[in-house]
DNA sequence: AACGATTTAATCGCGCACGATATAACTTCA
DNA sequence: TGAAGTTATATCGTGCGCGATTAAATCGTT
């Protein structure tokens, strides 16, 4: 018969592993998709989270940089330098809003306006090596969304 | 009515749209997963990659840098420093493989083994602070792996 | 007006994550 | 046996991601 601490230590076991199986899934998942996006973005020159940052303001520009660290989710301790990286491309253009110099205003340049067009090459070619139907590519996303919100 | 230029960009903009929200809800719920254990694991003194480097080495160890490298999906470029840092806090010992001098055996201590009853708390209050019920998370968990393998 | 509190970015240090490369040990096979 | 090829780990440079801190601008209150 097995005793009360074996239990226990079973029980132990058993959490742990979950714990591994779940955090490892979502951390290698997402190192994944970054793997898979380096050889479609080393085109554009770009590395993932500079895509992210691109993407978003593809959909809405110009942004301050507090409005681009709500919308990605990041410090500015991230995004000052990636965005300087960015300028440094000739992507964006950074700019202090004369109506509260505190703020930076982040603006695509024509140039990162007209890369628009291959970044959709881009999304393509990454739903084709995912090989995965869309309607399960929206479920997980939600899945995603809800987790540790 | 509308042109068939302005449909293709509609097509563009949707898609666009739809890869910035699968892509991003992955990189975002990744790092906030990690955001979440850091209060939990500085009572370790680990990080989240260190963390789950543990949970590997608490499943079965020894392990060479190479099994590690597989069961973490990472390059020995990354596990290498890694694995110094907590042979350096004294969790784990790396020693050369007598039978084959390439290979170095990653093997836990006794503190590193120790440390395992409070790694258990940390995964519990992770659990706790997720507040997701169980079955979400094992379905999660299989939609993860299955992406992008 | 003035001074403390708040807000916005930037800076710094540390630890990943990885591609490219190096180095040493092993294997193969002529 | 020995040269060529392969394998296992380490090293290096770049770019994140973030906590802690700083600096400057704005706001609120008196």
């Amino acid at each position: 018969m097995t005793s009360d601490a074996d239990k226990a230590l079973d029980k132990a076991v058993e959490v742990l592993r979950l714990d591994r199986q779940l955090c490892f899934a979502l951390y290698s998942a997402a190192n994944r998709v970054t793997r898979l996006y380096r050889p479609l973005l080393d085109a554009l020159g770009l590395t993932y989270p500079q895509y992210l940052a691109m993407l978003v303001l593809w959909e809405h520009s110009p942004r301050t940089v507090g409005e681009m660290g709500q919308a990605l989710d990041l410090e500015s301790s991230t995004l000052t330098p990636l965005l300087k990286r960015l300028e440094g491309a000739g992507l964006i253009a950074r700019s202090r809003d004369p109506d509260d110099e505190r703020r930076v205003i982040i603006s695509l340049t024509d140039a990162g306006d007209a890369m628009r067009d291959q970044a959709l090459d881009v999304a393509e070619q990454f739903f084709c090596k995912l090989d995965t139907p869309l309607p399960e590519l929206v479920d997980l996303r939600e899945r995603l969304k809800r987790l540790a919100v």
